[in-house]
RNA sequence: UGGGGGAUCGUUCAAUGGUAGGACACAUGGUUUUGGUCCAUGGGAUUGGGGUUCGACUCCCUAUCCCCCAGCCA
């Protein structure tokens, strides 16, 4: 991955920051996911982000579990973190890191606010604390707890530790401006009491930190230098500098960038959920999701993801980044690595009535025209093969290159063969094509000059293997599902035909031994990858994508 | 209408006072044993109005539009 010629904002900044030896030049940088869902395509921007930046600049990054809400987190998020980031080719061994690590450290820099009189524990409830905060035009009260002793905080934050009360009955909160027209300023939360388990620190605490609270804690005990999140951040930062300042300790500076969203798809960990609960699709790793381990699943490398998240870019303007670039992007990784074979999807039948009955013929075909080195393999040819429904129409348009009656056309690897007969059956259905074979076109080609423009795919109905083909399209129908005119709820826009299982597909022999891990092309008809429930005796296979199609019908 | 951000080809990212450029998408050709790949060509943008300047996407004024914030979520 050249991401040495990576340029955005962020690096510029981190640029004049070398510069002026800021951080004494080491870069350091993190990924802070809140273990609380699967990771999406967004996440893998800031991945990208924050790991690009590391090994540009020579740094760290870090990927550090946000696991400061018991409620909502669970190991199964952590490990599945974990596999989706070292799936995307990404070193952490050895950094991976807990907030939930450092309570007691955040404890003890809590105790420092209080003793400065920064802090004080607040016995109102939530619904007054809510009302007290004041609206976006009107500046909030005081709360008449605000100006207790530093002893009577301490000790009232020491039973809030030791679990003296139950949830909610006190919180700890900063104490900076009630008048803040940044609401964040106006005496922020910053631990609540939460009687759950937790996924690492099972019992042992019974109060927890906010984000605000905690985050440039984290960063500040990592030494990181560049804490880069989201835009709906920025009203934050105020916030993480007066902490940070407070306390008077390694102060890394916030940057914000606009998060990813792409068309005719989610992107909020919320409505992802809300699609598995519904069963409108099979959980996180459906190959519709816009998951990494959807993505994966779906057939799409991990190098096909990192060059999209290079190409998109990094900025601060709300963006929708059109699904045809990811497209474009796995193509372009694919067409280089990915093995062709050939298979028919929707198959009919085509009889070469010149072709002697029981012969077989072993023909060689090339496994990848994007790399010799892939070599070879060998095509069993019969007198009976399939053909896909589609490469044969009875009353065909002008531009039509493919099998109609009298037409010639190449069978990919094997010979040039023209049309002489359909059979139908009582509905009128084809199910059948005959058609004679040029003996002297093996390989599918002739010295003679002749023109034949169409080229078809094949499988020879005696040694196909039978396997489902699973196909996919875009999740919604409309580009933005959760801002759109046309519709109320986004789950209105789902595309009820984003899935079609085709049950009936014939695959070359040469799969019968198949690889797990291999990315192929079924020649003309897209790049496919085994589905992680393929078994060996029901062989299933996902459409990663669809070959570029310039062939329009008029 | 309090505060914080943002407006550049259809989409997205650049241009940091000096020829508005790239990618995707689209269109048209060429090559081709995949209607794939590859190659070539083309159309297409600075939110509006003022100002400063030899020169403005960039600086100033003004208007408009969009996004975020009133969780004991992150």
């Amino acid at each position: 991955m050249d991401n040495d010629n990576l340029s955005n904002f962020i690096h510029d900044i981190i640029d004049a920051d070398l510069k002026s030896n800021k951080y004494n030049s080491k870069i350091n940088t993190r990924f802070p996911p809140e273990p609380n869902g699967f990771l999406h395509i967004g996440h893998a921007k800031s991945i990208c982000l924050n790991f690009g930046i590391a090994e540009k600049f020579q740094g760290h990054c870090n990927l550090r579990f946000d696991d400061t809400n018991p409620l909502k987190e669970s190991d199964e998020y952590v490990q599945s973190i974990i596999s989706d980031i070292k799936w995307l080719g990404f070193n952490i061994q050895d950094n991976i890191l807990y907030a939930s690590d450092y309570f007691e450290q955040f404890y003890e820099y809590a105790l420092i606010l209080i003793k400065n009189r920064k802090a004080y524990v607040d016995d109102q409830s939530a619904e007054l604390i809510k009302i007290n905060r004041g609206t976006l035009n009107k500046p909030g009260e005081n709360s008449p707890n605000r100006d207790r002793s530093v002893e009577e905080n301490i000790m009232l934050f020491e039973n809030m530790k030791a679990g003296k009360y139950g949830d909610g009955e006190k919180v700890l909160r900063a104490k900076i401006n009630m008048n803040a027209p940044n609401l964040n300023l106006r005496d922020p939360i910053m631990y609540r009491i939460i009687h759950t388990s937790h996924h690492r620190t099972d019992n042992k605490w019974c109060i927890y930190p906010m984000y605000d609270w905690a985050h440039g804690l984290e960063d500040s005990i990592e030494k990181i230098t560049h804490s880069i999140c989201t835009l709906e951040f920025e009203d934050h930062r105020p916030l993480y500098d007066w902490y940070l300042s407070q306390l008077d300790i390694h102060h890394p500076q916030q940057i914000e960038f606009a998060r990813l969203d792409l068309s005719y798809t989610v992107m909020s960990k919320r409505k992802l959920k809300e699609l598995i609960d519904n069963n409108y699709v099979d959980g996180w790793d459906d190959p519709r999701m816009p998951t990494i381990s959807g993505f994966k699943r779906r057939g799409y490398s991990p190098e096909s993801i990192k060059i999209f998240c290079n190409k998109i870019g990094v900025a601060k303007r709300d963006s929708i980044i059109d699904y045809a670039l990811l497209e474009y992007c796995v193509r372009e990784d694919l067409n280089k690595k990915a093995l062709r074979v050939m298979a028919v999807l929707n198959p009919i039948k085509l009889i070469i009535d010149n072709y002697p009955d029981d012969k077989v013929e072993e023909l060689s075909a090339e496994n990848n025209p994007e790399n010799e080195l892939d070599g070879t393999r060998v095509l069993p040819f019969s007198k009976e093969l399939w053909i896909e429904r589609s490469d044969f129409m009875e009353d065909a348009p002008k531009k039509y290159f493919r099998l109609s009656i009298g037409k010639e056309v190449r069978l990919k690897h094997a010979y040039y063969i023209t049309c002489t007969e359909v059979v139908k059956n009582d509905a009128g259905e084809v199910i059948a094509v005959h058609c004679t074979y040029d003996p002297k076109s093996k390989g599918g080609w002739t010295n003679d000059g002749r023109k034949v423009r169409g080229t078809l795919h094949w499988v020879s109905t005696q040694h196909a293997i039978d396997a489902e083909v699973r196909l996919y399209d875009r999740l919604f129908n409309v580009e933005n599902p959760l801002n759109s005119k046309k519709i109320n709820n986004f789950t209105d826009a789902i595309n009820s035909s984003s899935l079609s299982i085709l049950k009936n597909c014939k695959l070359e022999p040469s799969l019968s031994n198949i690889n797990l891990d291999v990315h192929y092309q079924f020649l003309r008809m897209g790049y496919f990858y085994v589905d992680s429930n393929s078994t060996k005796d029901k062989l299933i296979f996902n459409r990663t994508s669809t070959l570029r199609d310039s062939w329009k019908k008029t």
